[in-house]
DNA sequence: ATAGGGTTAG
């Protein structure tokens, strides 16, 4: 019977199969079971589909049919062989075909090649081209663009630069493929020049050039360069996709650009594109960040399938929100109902939600969980920071200080710094003391540092430690990021630095900031003038803090916007306590809502409370 | 037969 099909008509199970017919596949496996000769066509028909369909069980009996009838597959057939085992995350079984097949050429090392890299084993990757270059295979095209792709790490910028050169001198530097990978690697490298400079010198462009370029911009944190280039390239005619707009979401996500945002999420819903995860992922971020978690959490409940990231996001939104119990309630329902794993990432949004939402007994608990090794995921360093930061908020100073030193981890700035504001907030001088030299040993070039210890001092009446720490400021300290807020006002972006008079409007804001302090000051304003640490007298110390720019903001933002619009503020930089008071102030008196984002979470003021219960 | 860009955290 079987034979009867097998033979009368020989290439109809192969076509079959080829266009993944049940019964053309068990046909050709059949022919393999009864011994007849497959060769070439029949072999490559059924790998296909095993690759296809990652049927790895099948795949390995249409090999192990090879074996036995001493069948040696010829170059095409053992590529697919390597690309099989690839995908099925065989990379041992994958590299014993490419040393045992009896000839090799540059497809073949190249699918290796990706092979490794796809896998993140960058090194074998290199080890293996550099095998295959000895041997005296010329690379091609295919080879370089995903060699380039393993140039990661802290040699990877040495070896692209290297890698580079030969392109340059086998003539590939020009091709799109090639050039994408390669300006890919120069940015992820942090090189944006030299990677802006391989894009603009590409004869022709596509949408993966283009969008590598611009989350290049993105992911260095470089949002508006991200975002201008982006409007440009479409001006130019890119036709984006959804890669193109999670890349620029980010961008968007960092300058918290609302009506930006929403602009992009249109595009993307009259595009009517497939739900991305990615896409929806960073739709996710763009409006949390943005301030507005419910948008989130719409688009989160309508997703049909999940990823870690899309939890995460989701917990990451909470937690900068100061939303403890939304989100040890959300994590519950990831542990509970989702097949999605908690990461490492996981615990850190969790912990840090706990600590910026007041939960920290919570937090504790959830900490030791993970010490305990009952969810699979080894503290971190930064899982150890998150504690220090909880019990630093609940008062617990003694208690973070023997935590810090009980750590098998050399402690960080990061760490030191979090202790030493808890020091500032709780006034725990002795240990403040001992953790602010500390840190000033570790970080002298941090300004911050400075400023808390002593405004530490200040509290304590220590005037003559306060001038000390003042004066070791002034010879230590770099300024490394200019403090900047800004404001978005129909998707145009406001920005005001503490000490430019570039904003058209830079008068009116400096007079309208002076009347407010007017008015605040009636009402009980006292300015902190421990944060100024320039040695000047009160009289200039209270001007520099009415020139900080999240006042420079928020009062263009009173002046141009209608009463009792919320008013949100972003500032690059930790907001500073004599801020805070203010805007806490102005929230009470003007009836206005202030949404405060800094560096690390939101700051919503309502009837002068913060969210961030006066701990940040 | 082999190839490039992407989302959370820091």
């Amino acid at each position: 019977m079987e034979s009867f099909v097998v033979l009368r008509v020989k290439n109809i199970p192969i076509s079959l199969a080829s266009r993944g017919n049940r019964f053309g596949i068990e046909a050709l496996l059949e022919m393999a079971a009864i011994g007849l000769e497959m060769k070439f066509d029949g072999y490559y028909t059924l790998l296909n589909e095993c690759i296809n369909r990652r049927a790895f069980r099948e795949g390995q009996r249409v090999h192990a049919h090879m074996i036995k009838t001493c069948y040696l597959p010829p170059m095409h057939l053992g590529t697919r062989l390597i690309v099989f085992y690839n995908n099925c995350d065989r990379l041992g079984d994958a590299r014993r075909m490419l040393d045992e097949i009896p000839e090799r050429n540059v497809v073949s090392w190249t699918a290796m090649v990706s092979a490794y890299s796809k896998r993140g084993y960058a090194s074998e990757a290199l080890n293996l081209f550099l095998q295959m270059f000895r041997s005296g295979t010329e690379p091609n095209e295919f080879t370089f663009a995903t060699l380039l792709t393993s140039c990661t790490g802290t040699s990877g910028l040495d070896l692209g630069r290297q890698i580079h050169s030969l392109i340059i001198r086998r003539n590939f530097e020009s091709h799109i493929f090639v050039g994408s990978s390669l300006l890919d690697m120069y940015a992820k490298a942090g090189r944006i020049y030299e990677a802006r400079r391989v894009f603009d010198c590409l004869p022709e462009r596509d949408v993966v050039s283009c969008t590598a370029i611009i989350s290049g911009y993105a992911q260095l944190g470089l949002d508006e360069e991200a975002l201008e280039l982006f409007r440009q390239l479409q001006r130019e005619g890119m036709i984006s996709n959804y890669v193109t707009y999670a890349s620029v979401l980010t961008a968007l996500s960092g300058l918290a650009a609302l009506d930006l945002g929403r602009q992009v999420h249109n595009h993307v819903l009259r595009r009517e594109l497939p739900s991305y995860v990615v896409l929806l992922n960073s739709l996710i971020d763009m409006y949390s960040k943005c301030g507005n978690l419910s948008y989130s959490r719409r688009i989160f409940d309508s997703m049909p399938e999940r990823t870690v990231i899309s939890w995460n996001a989701m917990l990451v939104g909470y937690s900068k929100h100061g939303m403890g119990k939304e989100v040890v309630k959300l994590f519950k329902l990831m542990k509970e109902e989702s097949k999605v794993r908690p990461d490492s990432v996981t615990f850190l949004a969790v912990l840090s939600g706990c600590s910026h939402g007041g939960m920290e007994d919570r937090g504790l608990e959830y900490f030791y969980e993970m010490e305990k090794g009952e969810n699979g995921i080894e503290p971190e360093l930064e899982h150890y920071g998150c504690v220090v930061d909880l019990l630093g908020r609940a008062g617990r100073v003694e208690e973070a200080f023997e935590f810090i030193k009980k750590m098998h981890f050399e402690p960080t700035a990061a760490i030191w710094g979090s202790l030493l504001g808890a020091c500032r907030v709780h006034s725990n001088i002795d240990i403040g003391e001992f953790v602010g030299f500390r840190l000033l040993q570790i970080e002298p070039e941090n300004a911050g540092n400075y400023v808390i210890l002593s405004n530490l001092y200040a509290s304590a009446g220590r005037w003559e430690d306060v001038r000390t720490v003042r004066e070791l400021m002034l010879e230590k300290a770099v300024i490394k990021e200019p403090g900047r807020s800004w404001i978005e006002l129909d998707q145009i972006l406001h920005t005001f630095h503490a000490s430019d008079r570039s904003h058209p409007r830079r008068e009116e804001v400096s007079a309208k900031v002076k009347e407010l302090s007017i008015k605040l000051k009636e009402a009980g304003y006292v300015p902190d003038l421990g944060c100024v640490l320039y040695d000047v007298d009160e009289e200039q110390k209270e001007k520099i803090l009415l020139g900080h720019s999240e006042k420079l903001a928020l009062a263009f933002g009173l002046i141009a916007t209608a009463e009792g619009v919320p008013v949100r503020v972003i500032k690059n930089l930790r907001i500073c306590v004599d801020c805070h008071n203010f805007a806490k102030l102005i929230s009470e008196i003007y009836r206005r809502e202030v949404s405060l984002r800094d560096k690390n979470r939101f700051h919503h003021i309502v009837g002068g409370i913060c969210s961030c219960g006066d701990y940040w």
